[in-house]
RNA sequence: GCAGCCAUAGCUCAGCUGGUUAGAGCGCUAGAUUGUGGAUCUAGAGGUCCCCUGUUCGAACCAGGGUGGCUGUACCA
């Protein structure tokens, strides 16, 4: 007995971390993109696309004792074998494109881009597996000033997305500040020792942890909420006070004076030459912010800020969103960073073998858009424009899309009902879709040589007020009956009425 | 990666110590309504109870393994 074959059915669903983006999101994605893209331009920058993948090693993620690329990114072999991976940030492929182009360019070189990144780690609230980023980095300038621009930039690319200024804070601090610290308590300044990781990252947690919390992973380790236990740093007591000195040293006046911010570290990393260079570089910053007109509301200095660990050599900065939010279950929520940046003067030696200096800021897109989505009113529905031509009479088609071409002709968004069923279902259909105005030509209109324009969203305001279905039907509630040829016009009145017509060529969102 | 919790209809969930045809609300489809989205009423569709193996006369429920999700933590260029 033969059963019958099973037909395979795939399972449809999306990967893990990966996600599909309705037509809302979508739109408030490209009109952010548009308004960090003014702001770039505004500065100077151009526009630059690479590839959404690269040979591995140029992105400089091989595990070094392995012959394959680092976990972390999504790879894979081409047919002649050679390691290929997604990129999971824009400033590597853009240290290989200056590298492979360098005697074209002009230096400095400023260049903006931005789309989707990709990275293999777990996805968690509001971080996934493909992102977006923005990026502007300036290759091939030395001087301080170039990221003092960097954070100004940060912070009006902030504003300019309606982010009210004290809403936001650029956090800045030096890696040259943060070796001499670790210089004056005699921990190796190689950026490859396992302390000296240790105890960044360690103070990359005081936002998250506080002193505690720090204290205990630069000493002996930390147990978690889940009772996970975190190896620490093992520093000793006199070490962990040194560091704990730094970190909390001018926290107090961290939103009020940089110049006092300044003032404490040199305290505690006085002594160390790498340390002094870092604070003197900060202080030509912090002249150049105020010079400017940037002050603490906009930029401080801040202990803790650590970033990556991997080419970061001088200043360092993150954009950080102060205001409170709930999410849908009313906990509060933290939006972390949502942009960073830094000074990298050794990537594209990489490649050259010459340095060459470069400092970039990057909006993370995707993060930002989730934040601004928890915002209060971030979310109320926003009307849809798209008249719905109801398609009664199929042998009447061509009629229809003539209406239908008219009404885009007048600069309107319209459609016509494709599906097969009958009145009822296409107005609710019309419903469904959010369109403002419905347009009915049945045997009787056309007969007349009229159309009925049914204005649906005061009719959903009249609905509330009748209980009663034979009420609501014999209102015929908000519509109206025109000549054929008045058409447009009168539905240009509908949409006007309810502010949705199109005055420029932009959609409105 | 490590640790804890969880997995039943499209969604949110109920299902007593293992016992026949697994339920509710919302949503969806249709009818009442001859040409009208709302409201109301009525009817209908929709489930490999995450998967595999075991225990048992019998498993949504118990055990082991797997997969997926959530939370914390680690990593984060």
């Amino acid at each position: 007995m033969a059963k019958p074959a099973k037909t395979f059915r795939p399972k449809a669903r999306v990967p893990k971390g990966l996600r599909d983006v309705a037509a809302p999101q979508v739109r408030a994605e490209a009109e952010m993109l548009a308004k960090i893209r003014a702001v770039y331009e505004s500065y100077g920058f151009d526009p630059l696309e690479t590839s959404a993948f690269e040979y591995a090693d140029a992105l400089g993620k091989f595990l070094p004792d392995e012959d394959r690329p680092n976990e972390g990114v999504f790879s894979f072999q081409d047919d002649d074998e050679q390691w290929l991976s997604l990129r999971y940030d824009l400033t590597a492929p853009l240290a290989r494109f200056v590298a492979e182009n360098y005697d074209g360019l002009p230096k400095p070189f400023r260049r903006y881009q931005s789309g989707p990144v990709w990275r293999n780690e777990k996805p968690g609230p509001g971080r996934f597996r493909q992102f977006t980023q923005f990026d502007a980095d300036i290759v091939g300038a030395p001087v301080i000033a170039a990221d003092a621009e960097m954070c100004m930039m940060g912070a009006d690319v902030l504003e300019a997305l309606g982010i009210p200024r004290g809403d936001y804070r650029i956090r800045v601090n030096n890696r040259k500040v943060l070796d001499g610290l670790l210089e004056t308590i005699g921990i190796s300044a190689d950026a490859e020792d396992r302390t000296h990781m240790t105890v960044l990252r360690s103070i990359d947690k005081f936002d998250k942890l506080g002193r505690r919390g720090v204290e205990l992973l630069l000493g002996d380790g930390r147990k978690d909420e889940s009772g996970d236990f975190t190896k620490g740093a093992g520093l000793k007591a006199e070490q962990i006070s040194v560091v704990l000195d730094y970190v909390e040293s001018g926290l107090a006046l961290a939103d009020a004076d940089r110049a006092a911010v300044l003032d404490g570290w040199r305290k505690v990393v006085g002594t160390s030459a790498i340390g002094i260079e870092g604070i003197d570089e900060l202080a030509e910053m912090d002249a150049l912010f105020s010079a400017a007109g940037y002050g603490t509301d906009r930029i401080e200095f801040n202990s803790w800020i650590v970033r990556g660990l991997g080419y970061y050599t001088g200043p360092v900065f993150e954009a950080e969103l102060l205001m409170e939010a709930k999410d849908e279950k009313g906990n509060a929520v933290r939006f972390g960073s949502v942009g960073s940046g830094g000074r990298y003067d050794g990537l594209i030696e990489r490649f050259k073998g010459i340095k060459v200096p470069a400092t970039g800021f990057s909006v993370g897109v995707s993060r930002l858009q989730a934040a601004l989505a928890l915002l209060p009113g971030a979310n109320d529905d926003k009307q849809s424009d798209v008249v719905v031509v109801l398609a009664l009479d199929a042998a009447n088609m061509a009629g229809y899309q003539a209406m239908t071409r008219e009404l885009r002709a007048g600069g309107m968004r319209a459609e016509i009902y494709l599906g097969g069923s009958g009145m009822k279902a296409q107005m609710k259909y019309a419903d469904r879709r959010g369109a403002p105005v419905a347009v009915i030509e049945g045997e009787d209109e056309r007969a007349a040589g009229q159309v009925t324009l049914k204005d649906l969203i005061l009719g959903t305001e009249v609905s509330r007020e009748i209980t009663d279905n034979a009420e609501w039907r014999e209102s015929q509630a908000a519509q109206i009956t025109v000549p054929r040829a008045d058409m447009v016009e009168a539905v240009k009145v509908i949409l006007a009425r309810h502010g949705l017509l199109k005055t420029d060529g932009l959609h409105r969102s």
